[in-house]
Parts: structure tokens; C-alpha cells; sequence
DNA sequence: GACCTATATTCCTTCGATCGCATACAGGTT
DNA sequence: AACCTGTATGCGATCGAAGGAATATAGGTC
């Protein structure tokens, strides 16, 4: 990911958000979406993008898919990812999205889906 | 500034340019287009998109406009301006400009301005 | 196989960003 | 005042990004 992708990934409010919790570990879709407050749509769309531009990764997880920071980031998203995480903390939405996140029940995907026997997600 | 208007003024590849040579120290409109290589109003709308978003101010020096990074940046603007600058020692692009503006006569604005004397800057 | 859940994709609309041309404007020089 | 230089702005065209509704897909459960 060179410098230009990079600001064109962060420069989306959904995206910026997505990201940021990201930084805290893999995701589920649903969870991201109850995390954020969008549609699906929307939440798939940006994860979308931000896949095809190479700063996040996906896996299967039976009907899941569990979203992460790319695995082999470049010098520069490692760089900047820092710079973000930084300037996360002052920051009272991503504050607020990651206390969402805390109260999540984390049992569901990916560890429930191990566990086997969950029926609903979110 | 906050941080999705310091990606989103970052997410172009020209006013990355910009803000790349900026770092160097202030400079007018035709120096930027000279190192850019872009036409006029193309440097002057990027310029003034950053001055709208906080990015940069603008000061008068007889007929040149002298831009620069902006006086009191936030500690988001300063960390990812410091992020920036990191990464551009990496990038071809951001280097090969340097290696232009070092060659420009710089004796002309805003120095030259100030002795007075010069008919044309570019 | 019918149904549910999680997620992606298609289609369409809307909105904003970028660009170039032409022109305006402001200060300096003659 | 006429003219030049440096820079900004208005207008119109184009292009892509973002959003939503509806639908497709794929795996799981009964």
C-alpha cells in the first residue's frame, strides 16, 4: 500500500471507524455493524474497499467472515495505522466506539463459531 | 483540524505533493507549479481546498501569494504531517520533487520581493 | 429440501470532487 | 493609463464515490 491508497482507505468517517476497531483485533461483519450503527450494506461495502485496496483481510469462519489488518502491511500503513491508533485516543467517537465494542458479547464469532452451537450472531 | 480532514486533504495525490514540499518551508504559487509541473489552476484550486480545510494559510508579498503549513496545527495535524514526512524519504515521487525545488532559484519570491527589483519570479 | 442467518453484489440515484477554459483581479512597471 | 505578472474564480463537463433497495449466495439447521 503506498501513500495515496492509504489516505483514500482513512478518508471515509465509516472507514476510519472500521479500522479503528480493527486495530483492537479480527471482527465479524455483524459485529462491526452493531459496533457502528449502519446498515449492512453500507458496513460490507466499506469493508469491500477496504479489501480490494489491500489494507484489511478476510477469512471464513463457517457463515461468518472475519475482517483484519492486512497481515504484511508496508512500512507507511504500519506508520500511519500508529499515527491513527494515536490520535484515536483524543478522538470521543472512536472512544465510543471501542467502549461498544468492550460490551459486545465476544463470545459469538469467531470464538462461538469454534465452540460450535450458535444459532444467531448478532 | 480533525482526522478526516486531514485524510481527506491528504487523499490526492497532487496536494499530498504540495504538502510534501510545504514541509520544506513556505513557498509561492509559482515555485509549487514549477516543481509540480502542473498547470496553474490546478496548483491554485488544490491550494486553495488546503487553506479552506486548515491545512495551510496564505500570506501577501507584493504579487506573490506565499503558502504554508499552518501556523497552530493540531496534534493530530502534527503527528501525521511528522507521519508524512517519515514515509516521503520512502517515495519516489515525493523525493524526485525535492530534488526540483533544491534546484529552483529561490532567490526569487518571497526573498527576491523583499530586494525589491525582480520583474519576473518563474 | 425448506428455511434461516450472515454477507456480498447488482442496479440505480445522488452528490461531490476534479479538471480545463476562460476570465477576473490586484499589484508592479513603464 | 496601458500593460505585464502572479494568482484566483466562475462555469460547465466529467468522473467516481457513497448510499439504499432489492436480490443473490453460501453455509447451517431442522
Amino acid at each position: 500500500m503506498d501513500l495515496i491508497n492509504i489516505y483514500e482507505c482513512l478518508c471515509d468517517r465509516t472507514r476510519l471507524r472500521i479500522v479503528n476497531l480493527l486495530q483492537q483485533g479480527p471482527l465479524c461483519v455483524c459485529h462491526l455493524q452493531a459496533v457502528l450503527g449502519e446498515p449492512q450494506v453500507k458496513v460490507s461495502k466499506h469493508l469491500g474497499y477496504l479489501k480490494n485496496h489491500g489494507m484489511v483481510s478476510v477469512s471464513r469462519e463457517g457463515n461468518w467472515r472475519i475482517y483484519r489488518i492486512a497481515a504484511k502491511p508496508t512500512p507507511a500503513l504500519t506508520a500511519n495505522l500508529a499515527c491513527l491508533q494515536d490520535c484515536a485516543t483524543e478522538n470521543p467517537i472512536f472512544q465510543r466506539d471501542l467502549a461498544r465494542l468492550r460490551k459486545l458479547d465476544l463470545t459469538c464469532a469467531p470464538v462461538a463459531a469454534k465452540r460450535g452451537s450458535t444459532k444467531r450472531c448478532c
